[in-house]
RNA sequence: GCCGCUAUCGUCUAACGGUUAGGACACAGGAUUCUCAAUCCUGCAAUCGGGGUUCGAUUCCCCGUAGCGGUACCA
């Protein structure tokens, strides 16, 4: 056992220069003016080079939880892993919440610029900060040097588990929080590494009971694991940054993944020990995919559509997927939605307490069916400016096409838009490219034409257009429309939809299609009259 | 292994201790001056198992089972 004299002298020679006080770093961080209800959230994801779904579900959640009680949204980095640590990183993060529009008041707003006055909000940069949390607590008897190697570390391990008993560093397996002054100096004159761990009193065996936001009331067992705080580069582990930013940066919640639940006894004692106020938590479930009858986390190394590319590749509208998520987090989105169709998405007020404490599987049906409902309320302009926003960046062919011809391609969009049947069976932007290349010759030209001589035999086939090429008239109405293929099938003694399917044929070279009276009149004469002749001559 | 959380149709979920256990997505069938999409109608489909408490349990309690999370000098 140290004394308290001995620990303000280890504290000294562990960090000789760090000279600031806890009250010196406070001063820095005024107390927020803000209403009583507001709430200040913080999203804080690692830059590891990957932007998981999951990500934007958590980032939405912060957001909209602090615009709805007219509080704060920071987005913090929390880059103290070296290893993982990815070139760009932040700025993926950022852009990619951008992307779905979730954006934070205070934070990181590009790879370096962060704002406000809470900063740094990159932790990598707060080194300094967490080295005066620490010093205080080594100087007062709360944490101490451990240098324990890995593979002491290891080997420890494997007799825990040889016995059966919890794994970890605790009670008499934490060799060096009791260790003499002068065994430790002795090591540090070894320049030997070290970590800083806490100096655990808690006691295994006592239960206490907190509030979870999310899941609620739950009991929970008291910490007793010298857990590392700072790691032996320097730099801080997740457990010793959350309290004190948290604390810092004046966040009132904590919201977070699911994965943290069970570090709550640590971070319990974490903050009673640096003397903060506990703040409250709440643990929202992680996004899940079912396989092979099992549940389990969306894997961002098995499920492509964990990533965030695999929407914004594929054109998905940034609504459709925040109503989708908005819907996982509060299922009673959906009725909302209904009855408030035209009110925007911001006006739905979420409820943290409603969110389900179960994993929900992710359901790329679902969202696929509310991303089509999205886009069918757009109007033509609409669509095309969105797939050309989309286009640009992931297919400049269609970009090109859709520059070039713009006034023709807002007619095709336009196509079963207006009115109170419109067609919905656009998913995503890239969805798009696919009816477009019916108008233009040269895609049409290398589309497969998809054979009917099944349905109608080829003689038929002939006859059927070059009948209908003598009667064809583009100013038709509707209703001549329809009165000539019925005529005409009655002529050559078929079906009506025998008549439609063969030009439908000629003119798209397929058998699903929309409204072909519609097609016929954005495709204008020439084209039906080409294209029914160059049908004609293929038979 | 140990610790914790969770459990309603295939999926997301609703149901003061009293409901024919509701809705949505998906799926199947039918209707719609042409295919598909859409729309409308119809149908299919669930309280994990076992004990309690209670007149009565999806709901409260216990046990089991399963799933998830944690058990790092990762977050």
């Amino acid at each position: 056992m140290r004394t308290n004299e001995e620990n303000v002298e280890l504290a000294n020679l562990l960090f000789p220069d760090v000279t600031d006080t806890v009250d010196d770093i406070f001063s820095k961080y005024p107390k927020r003016n803000i209403p009583d209800e507001a709430m200040v959230l913080r999203f804080a994801p690692s830059p590891t080079g990957f932007m998981h779904i999951g990500n934007v579900y958590t980032g939405l959640i912060c957001t909209r939880l602090a615009k709805q009680s007219n509080g704060i949204s920071i987005l913090r980095i929390e880059d103290t892993d070296k290893e993982r640590e990815v070139e760009k990183g932040v700025s993926m993060i950022v852009n990619g919440l951008r992307g779905f529009g979730v954006v934070f008041d205070e934070g990181m707003v590009d790879e370096e610029v962060g704002v406000g006055a809470y900063g740094p909000y990159i932790q990598s940069q707060r080194l300094e900060i967490y080295k005066v949390f620490a010093k205080q607590m080594v100087s007062k008897g709360l944490a101490y040097p451990c240098f324990l190697t890995l593979d002491e570390l290891e080997n420890i391990r494997e007799e825990q588990e040889k016995s059966s008993l919890r794994t970890g560093c605790y009670g008499k397996w934490a060799k060096w929080r009791d260790a003499s002054l002068s065994e430790i100096k002795e090591r540090l004159e070894k320049k030997e590494k070290f970590v800083i761990r806490l100096y655990s009193t808690g006691n295994i065996e006592n239960s206490f009971a907190m509030k979870d936001l999310v899941k609620g009331g739950v009991t929970l067992r008291e910490n007793d694991m010298d857990a590392v705080l700072i790691k032996s580069d320097g730099f801080p582990t997740y457990h010793f940054a959350h309290p004190i930013d948290d604390t810092l940066m004046g966040i009132t919640h904590v919201i977070r993944g699911d994965e943290w639940f069970s570090s709550v006894p640590l971070h319990y004692e974490l903050f009673e020990k640096l003397d903060f106020k506990q703040l409250p938590y709440g643990h929202v479930s992680p996004l899940m995919k079912s396989e092979e009858g099992k549940k389990r986390k969306l894997s961002k190394r098995k499920d492509p559509e964990a990533a965030v590319s695999y929407y914004v590749e594929r054109g998905y509208p940034k609504e459709g997927v925040l109503e989708y998520l908005l819907n996982i987090a509060n299922s009673n989105f959906y009725d909302w939605r209904v009855q408030n169709k035209e009110r925007s998405l911001d006006e739905f007020r979420l409820r943290i307490e409603k969110f389900n404490n179960a994993g929900a599987l992710f359901d790329i049906t679902k969202l696929n069916d509310i991303c089509k409902e999205y886009i069918a309320t757009l109007s033509a302009e609409e669509v095309y400016e969105r797939v050309l926003e989309w286009a640009l960046s992931f297919d400049t062919d269609t970009a090109k096409v859709l520059e070039e011809n713009k006034d023709y391609c807002i007619k095709i969009f336009n196509i079963e838009r207006e009115g109170s049947k419109v067609r919905k069976d656009m998913v995503k932007y890239q969805d798009a490219k696919d009816l477009l290349s019916i108008f233009f010759n040269s895609t049409f030209a290398e589309s497969e034409v998809e054979d009917i001589s099944d349905r109608v035999d080829k003689n038929l086939q002939e006859k059927i257009v070059e009948e209908y090429t003598k009667i064809f008239d583009i100013a038709d109405n509707l209703d001549m429309w329809f009165g000539k293929i019925k005529n005409l099938a009655e002529k050559l003694e078929c079906k009506p939809g025998d008549v439609a399917m063969v030009l439908r044929v000629a003119l798209t070279h397929r058998t699903k299609t929309p409204d072909l009276y519609q097609i016929v009149q954005v495709m204008g004469n020439n084209i039906v009259e080409e294209r029914l002749e160059a049908y004609a001559k293929s038979l």
